[in-house]
DNA sequence: GGACACATGTAATACGTTACATGATTTT
DNA sequence: AAAATCATGTAACGTATTACATGTGTCC
């Protein structure tokens, strides 16, 4: 059964993708809004893992609509309309039965780091520009970890979860700083990188 | 221009994607090397960005061989042909330039963490779910870190480069664990939960 | 010589992105 | 009333995934 099969009607079926039970979760968070809104949010969002497209938005909630997930209540608009999502009884099992996964393997699994992915290859840089990347790299770690910490200081978080998830975001942040600064002072060594395998 | 004009031949086109950036890094790690030895280092990848399918890698190189980014020598096989591929100059020169882009923002970026992203949502589930599944995330994360203190432990790494990159992945399993454990205490009280806003 | 892993692909499918188009509302 | 912004979409495109098909070498 495709996902966009509107004959599907309760939780029984495939599991959510991440996008679609990130959807659901927004509307949950703020019902009744509009697919815009969603959009919106994740477009916010400080991760780059989706970019909140119209092209991908819009199409999926009318799919989360159309598989009664969502229920819709039109608002017209001028010569268009607007539609007030909610989540449905179905749309609220269906993301409950995302978040407490049987298998968690998914959710556990270890977050893929932009700089650790580059390091494997970084054996490929002459010697110089080597150093001059993890320069470049320290550079933009910190001043994300002091944009993060600033963040904090004003602790503006409308709830106790929201600052949870900032903390997370936070100490994940300077532990990867502490760490690649202890990796940028060896970036020099030649030594060290002569394989260049792995890809992460 | 498509990617996958064969047209292209130098490396002043769009930049690469990581997948492309990637493949011509474990190639450069191993060369004269096969498509399938790409695929097996992608599939043994501790983390699950890509799965390395055959109909990602395949056509992959097959492009990037077109690109003349990879030389390819053939290997007769029997009826099959093998072909052993390695960088070209223009290879090197676009790996190189994928590792030291001007732009770090991307490589910056905050990791995603899924298990930040499903905290965002956990207000949707009730009460007593919330903490069992608290729980079994701590166990999950315990496991890895375990799995990974081990890996350290045995020190088996071919080059200091797999050591730092090793590391790195162990100090950010740890950062996580230390972190969700705390936010774990908590997953009891309803009422830090209310909003359930934002989506990572 | 059958079973099994190694190795090389192709086809169908799904979906996220970019770019574009257009309507509605607010600002100046 | 022009410009900018908010809001709602569509179309083309690329590409990663799954599932399948098939050849090749090795081990018992």
């Amino acid at each position: 059964m495709s996902p966009q099969d509107p004959s599907r009607s309760g939780g029984t079926d495939r599991p959510l993708t991440d996008l679609e039970a990130c959807v659901l979760g927004v509307v949950h968070g703020r019902q009744p809004c509009t697919a815009y809104a969603v959009r919106a949010e994740f477009a916010a969002s400080p991760t780059r893992r989706w970019s909140g497209s119209a092209g991908a938005i819009y199409p999926l909630v009318r799919r989360l609509h159309a598989a009664e997930l969502l229920s819709g209540e039109q608002r017209p608009r001028g010569s268009r309309t607007s539609i007030l999502y909610r989540l449905t009884e179905a749309g609220v099992v269906a993301l409950r039965g995302w978040l407490r996964a049987d298998d968690l393997v998914e959710t556990i699994s270890l977050p893929v780091d932009p700089v650790r992915t580059r390091l494997h290859f970084v054996g490929a840089l002459p010697e110089d520009d080597r150093r001059r990347w993890g320069d470049a790299v320290v550079e933009g770690l910190r001043a994300q970890v002091e944009a993060l910490r600033e963040e904090w200081r004003l602790d503006a978080f409308p709830t106790d979860l929201d600052r949870w998830i900032a903390r997370g975001a936070l100490d994940l942040a300077e532990a990867r700083l502490t760490w690649f600064e202890e990796v940028r002072r060896r970036l020099g060594d030649s030594s060290a990188l002569a394989g260049g395998r792995g890809s992460d």
